[in-house]
RNA sequence: AGAGGAGUGGCAGAGUGGUCGAAUGCGGCGGUCUUGAAAACCGUUGUACCGCGAGGUACCGGGGGUUCGAAUCCCUCCUCCUCUGCCA
């Protein structure tokens, strides 16, 4: 979340920026955030003084006892009286300021920074690259939901059977594609020094906040009643959770993790019938990476990220393009992100394959993630997150741009890995 | 899952109701000494919030309670250890 002092000082500039996300009545919010900051300060002195003055009279209490002047000791009890019931109301009051200024700085989401594009939705996200050339696909070439039924490679109805729709059996070829990719996305990422972890696919309510996740997203994971746990729907969310409450020596920087895990998204209210096959599932895989930086260093991180996940797109082959993301269309936790997406010839389509995000402070600031700077006082550290790559709809695009009278060819760089060139 | 034990500053480890934000040791940082280093010695060394400052407040696993006063007593949750049970 925003830092409150952040606030104060660049009133403005955050007034812009949540304008720029198309954040509804910036304006406001931010005044009240404000106003009840004041009151939460002016509300903490008072309580202070009269915790103070409670603190001395019961020192003196203690001393009196231990001089054995029993009775003077019980003269300055009922003095204290008083202060005690102030106490406990102002003491009330400012834990109720502080509950409200929570509540209200949770609800803010992010600042984009000055490269973020003005707009309001997907439509005025800005194409700042593009690779490859659309491959030129057999007259019969068909969507990718009917390739992997007749090579028999993914059985929608039967994951149907077994818990319901989006979750879907990989067999065979398609079982061992799946598992190649994933080794490949891992491998390629540790080449470039990321560490590689395997965290927990489950999480408590202390790491969804830490994110992010929530309160803003609740209702998108799926929840575990009986232990108030989450299933992630990114790997993003346990691995930047690792760090929190976290002091980073600055040596240590900059951090880089690399995870693969399959992800959970109830993605309640986004079906149609533009989600067909394997566009959007409930549960899919995904090899996630998480970078932390020095403040100084997190946009080249950004830049070098984006870089990665380009070259593993290119090694596979795919015709991509890379956005910039607008302010309306961005995450909520997100200071600039760039969406990669690739082209699946036979739907004619672009399919978003990676989202690569700065979250600067934002992340920290609820995490507790800092750094000692040179100025000898903490700072907040800066997270950055991408998919590196999620699975699903690479899957989807590298079966319907390379299929033939033949069958399915198989990217050179996974056929070290999947044993096979070609499903036929 | 049941029984018992335990969670204190970067680490180790005192502290069972009153100047305890917390002894002591190690580590870290600064200094003296030294050609340099080690050793020794001296000093310093948590975080957050409020305040221009002096200073104040909070924090001893989390939350709640008792009390004038809680690291210390009570309740509850979490985590770890030991034993028993179960299990990939």
């Amino acid at each position: 979340m925003l830092q409150l002092a952040y606030i104060r000082d660049n009133k403005e500039k955050v007034v812009d920026g949540l304008n720029k996300r198309r954040f509804a009545k910036a304006a406001e919010i931010i005044e009240e955030v404000i106003a009840l900051d004041d009151q939460r300060k002016s509300t903490q002195a008072k309580h202070d003084q009269v915790l103070s003055e409670s603190n001395a009279l019961s020192k003196q209490i203690g001393m009196l006892m231990r001089e054995g002047k029993k009775e003077e000791a019980e003269g300055v009890k009922a003095k204290t009286a008083d202060l005690k019931t102030e106490g406990k109301e102002l003491g009330e009051i400012l834990s109720n300021c502080e509950d409200k200024l929570k509540e209200l700085l949770y609800l803010i989401p992010n600042v984009p920074n000055n490269n973020v594009p003005e707009g309001g939705g997907a439509d005025d996200n800005v194409v700042v690259y593009e690779h490859g050339t659309t491959p030129e696909l057999p007259e019969n070439a068909v969507p990718h939901w009917e390739l992997i039924k007749s090579y028999d490679i993914i059985d929608f109805d039967l994951g149907n059977k077994i818990t319901g729709a989006g979750f879907p059996v990989y067999k065979g070829k398609g079982a061992r594609l799946q598992r190649a990719m994933i080794n490949f996305f891992l491998d390629e990422a540790i080449k470039e020094g990321y560490v590689e972890v395997q965290p927990p696919i489950v999480i408590n309510e202390d790491s969804g906040y830490g994110t992010g996740q929530l309160p803003d997203k609740d209702g998108q994971m799926y929840h575990i009643g009986e232990e108030n746990f989450f299933l992630i729907p990114t790997a993003e969310v346990p691995i930047t959770n690792m760090y929190r409450d976290v002091i980073v020596d600055v040596k240590d920087l900059p951090v880089k993790h690399v995870g693969f895990t399959p992800c959970f998204r109830r993605e309640a209210g986004s079906w149609g019938a533009h989600v067909r096959g394997l566009n959007r599932l409930h549960q899919f895989d995904k090899v996630e990476i998480v970078e932390i930086h020095h403040p100084d260093n997190s946009y080249d991180a950004l830049d070098r990220m984006c870089k990665h996940v380009q070259g593993l797109l290119e090694k596979l082959g795919l015709q991509y393009r890379v956005l910039n993301l607008c302010g309306g269309d961005m995450g909520f936790t997100s200071a600039q992100t760039f969406d990669m997406e690739v082209y699946s010839a036979a739907q004619k389509k672009w399919l978003e394959v990676s989202s690569v995000s700065n979250f600067e402070t934002f992340q920290a600031s609820r995490l507790k993630l800092r750094y000692r700077g040179d100025d000898k006082k903490m700072h907040l550290l800066h997270t950055l997150n991408g998919s590196a790559l999620a699975l699903p709809r690479i899957l989807a695009a590298i079966l319907e741009n390379n299929q033939s009278e033949e069958g399915i060819r198989i990217p050179e760089v996974l056929v070290p890995y999947t044993g096979f060139d070609m499903i036929r």
